[in-house]
DNA sequence: GATACCTTGTGGTCTGACCACATGGCTGAC
DNA sequence: GTCAGCCATGTGGTCAGACCACAAGGTATC
């Protein structure tokens, strides 16, 4: 066993043991280096580790906000691994097309007839604001990507949600790579608005059936135009 | 920019590039940190975290497996991130059940009528190691989650696949922690093991919407009895 | 009482050293 | 000439000690 594998194992003990709570301090790492008898850049290989799986968040300096603190940011880690395996080109773009419809068509489904009216009132502002002239194409993914992901948020399950933000950021860069195949634009956002206006109208309705049918559509029709991947 | 982000960025930028593929080796820590002008901790930090994102796996001493090779495992990143965010009880086990419902649900469906013999074969062999009597609890569990995973991958999407099998291990220890919750186990293996020989008859007779009802009952119903969470 | 300063503790980085390990070539015996 | 054993070499793994940048919070000053 590696010396900082032992760090990781005693901190993930002591998470599920409860003696690490979210927004705790760790010792520092001089500290934590003496505590358990290894060198601080061991203690800091594995710091870096439960930052990259978002665990911690560290920061210099002092006061209550210094160090490395304990968060729950499941997203980071699995936006960053998806970057990396897409960017080795060993994980297809077409499985992940796949599995945003999946996710999507369920997350839908389920938020049919459930969500509240301010939930749906919250994602139509993003349709709102991107129905602006002259909205920037980047600024119109960022919306757009909000949105799917307001979307997938109604179904009320945090680990869907995140994976499927991480799939959106993921191919954000792919998106935006994309964009010289699509040089006629301006039909083609027209289209995608009328798309979501179109799905989140049946999520409202509580027609879960058309509302999965529809993001469906809308997804794979996107990336059949746009040729990503 | 902190120095290993540094590093970070730059492996990305060559694995993007193609000037790193699959099975090539990174530079040696110190030849690294030369090229780069930094020092060998901060390499060796961006190391660890490739290494915790499944891009590059380390081997000490000589020869052409030694050293840090670029490998794409993006389970064991998934799987590592989940345990460790249910070890902080900030990812309902709930959610993951759902998830786990929605994926094999899909993934059978999606296999149903495709399958090969061969593959249906290979999975009915699970279930036949799984008869055998006397079979230690922890070895059915574990042969269980083997027969799903297959099942998952009969759809034929790597990212499915994946997030299916980072799901089944990273709740394996919570169902072998669940066993005392069953006492009367005999009749429930039992009923596992007909619920998985109905799901697979299902697939191979082409029968999605069944084989998709089947396994999610399935799921939660051993749940629903073993209250893992 | 308000402001500027400085002490203190944090992570961030670097240097240089030594160790354990596995290979592959070298050396010696046969 | 062949083979077994040995050792030089290069790899990651680990450590100690030092210095820097930074931000908070107390402290001295006006």
């Amino acid at each position: 066993m590696r010396t900082h594998e032992l760090v990781l194992r005693q901190v993930e003990a002591d998470l599920a043991a409860g003696k690490l709570r979210l927004g705790d301090r760790l010792p520092g790492e001089r500290a934590l280096a003496g505590e358990l008898g290894v060198s601080r850049p061991s203690v800091r290989e594995a710091i870096r580790v439960l930052e990259a799986m978002g665990v911690v968040r560290t920061a210099v300096g002092s006061g209550p906000d210094a160090g490395a603190v304990i968060v729950a940011d499941p997203g980071s880690p699995l936006t960053a691994t998806l970057r990396l395996h897409l960017a080795t080109s060993h994980l297809p773009m077409g499985d992940i097309v796949q599995t945003r419809v999946l996710l999507e068509s369920w997350a839908v489904r389920e938020a049919a007839g459930r969500a509240t009216p301010a939930q749906v009132a919250a994602a139509r502002q993003l349709l709102d604001a991107m129905d602006e002239p002259d909205l920037p194409r980047e600024r119109f993914h960022l919306l757009d990507a909000e949105f799917h992901v307001a979307l997938a948020s109604l179904a009320d399950n945090v680990l869907v949600s995140t994976i499927m933000a991480s799939l959106r950021e993921a191919i954000h860069g792919y998106v935006i790579a994309a964009a010289p195949h699509v040089p006629d634009w301006a039909p083609v956002a027209a289209l995608l608005r009328a798309q979501h206006r179109a799905v989140l109208a049946a999520v409202a309705d509580g027609d879960g059936d058309l509302a999965a049918a529809l993001v469906a559509e809308h997804i794979q029709g996107f990336y059949k135009a746009s040729r990503v991947g």
